[in-house]
DNA sequence: TAATAAAATTAGGTTAACCTAACTATTAAA
DNA sequence: TTTAATAGTTAGGTTAACCTAATTTTATTA
């Protein structure tokens, strides 16, 4: 039985795992992502290594066995099929569709799931850019980095955003930058790391380093020498 | 703050209190509706009472006051305009959509049901023939009986049906009997109440007291001499 | 490296939502 | 109208999901 809270620990461990590969996602991580203090997460935690979905110990932190991990990619899928319908059938912003798909990932029905993934016409990325699992819990490829490993003059294209905030959103949408929009990098200081950019209605956009960081992209040349 | 179970305790009371006027809605009833033990329905009840939701007393049963019924009446909104947009935008049968409007009645986006009650084009009754409340909580009149109801010679109309399971959807889904569709009463058997209809398509449809309970109809002379 | 800060853990408590068992009050039937 | 059945109620217990406070580790830094 997986309730709405076991898939939110799961999803959550999961996020943070991806978020940071190189740090294994302790006890406090989970507890500040869901709102709750680490007692009930060391908790919950026993019972989902009981339950075979989590490995945990000090060192390595919690990590996804592979029934968590599908089960958790599975909400991940459910999630970003609900902000791309949200998105493009129902026409809410990019920044009102991710408070919603959270409540609607748990709806338990994976016909609804089907019904709608078809209606969008089955696409492998959301509205943020981010791949939409498949049914056997892989991801799509595609070759992203943050904007800010750009060297100056690389033309790239934007294909998702790696953070979510309303802030943030809405900050790109003043910016008139959205999904695969076209970006030249004009500039870049070597003072604090922040860029100037162009895109093909506007010119001279000043962005922080910290902004570039959140703004996933591809080069368009197929040699290009940004890493 | 109104919780997923507190909403079907709510919905609860108000669809029993609807199903049978005469009775009043008892800890047992409430018991057996949503699946649980009536200790557990008395404790609720408590808790509701506290809240200002419900009356309860052990001989009018319990009743709704009108923050209760506000609340009841948004749940039963939401939950026909889900049926509605299911079985209409997203193609599901007449038997499937109540399970899932079940889950996505519990979604909390008043923004959400604005949207999908203005594709589905501003209804006042869903796919079962059931009025839709509005955001006010009034319910569209109409004027249904049951088609058991009727005389011999009548011609009435389907609006709806009273029972919702899909074994007695399925039922009429065979009778080739819908929503809208126009009935004959060619006879019926004194004994037991069975009657005899045609349709359109089909003539001589014998039917059991029992399903003409459950099909509410209207009558479609302005003074037929149904009651 | 000793002191301090931060994180992990343990102990023990609360509340909501369930339950069973036992008892009391009603209602219905013999 | 006595008895039997049913419904309502109380008592007491469980589990999940939270919490705070205290303790133990582990890291950091002076």
């Amino acid at each position: 039985m997986k309730t709405y809270r076991e898939e939110n620990y799961l999803k959550a461990i999961y996020q943070l795992a991806n978020h940071d590969k190189s740090k294994s996602v302790s006890p406090t991580d989970i507890a500040n992502w869901l709102e709750v203090k680490p007692p009930t997460v060391l908790e919950k935690l026993a019972i989902l290594v009981k339950k075979g979905y989590v490995t945990y110990n000090k060192f390595d932190g919690a990590k996804l066995t592979q029934t968590g991990k599908d089960i958790a990619l599975n909400i991940v899928r459910r999630h970003r099929i609900w902000e791309t319908y949200l998105y493009k059938e129902l026409k809410f912003s990019w920044s009102e569709v991710h408070e919603i798909a959270e409540q609607l990932e748990h709806i338990n029905s994976d016909k609804l799931i089907d019904r709608i993934y078809d209606v969008i016409g089955n696409p492998d990325f959301d509205p943020h850019g981010d791949p939409i699992p498949n049914k056997q819990g892989k991801l799509p490829k595609s070759d992203r980095r943050p904007l800010s490993q750009s060297i100056k003059g690389c033309k790239c294209v934007v294909l998702g955003v790696s953070e979510h905030s309303e802030v943030f959103l809405n900050y790109l949408t003043e910016l008139k930058i959205g999904l695969n929009d076209k970006l030249i990098v004009e500039q870049i200081n070597a003072y604090d790391d922040s860029l100037k950019l162009s895109t093909k209605t506007k010119e001279h956009i000043l962005m922080s380093a910290k902004a570039a960081q959140q703004i996933l992209v591809q080069c368009i040349k197929p040699n290009c020498a940004c890493k």
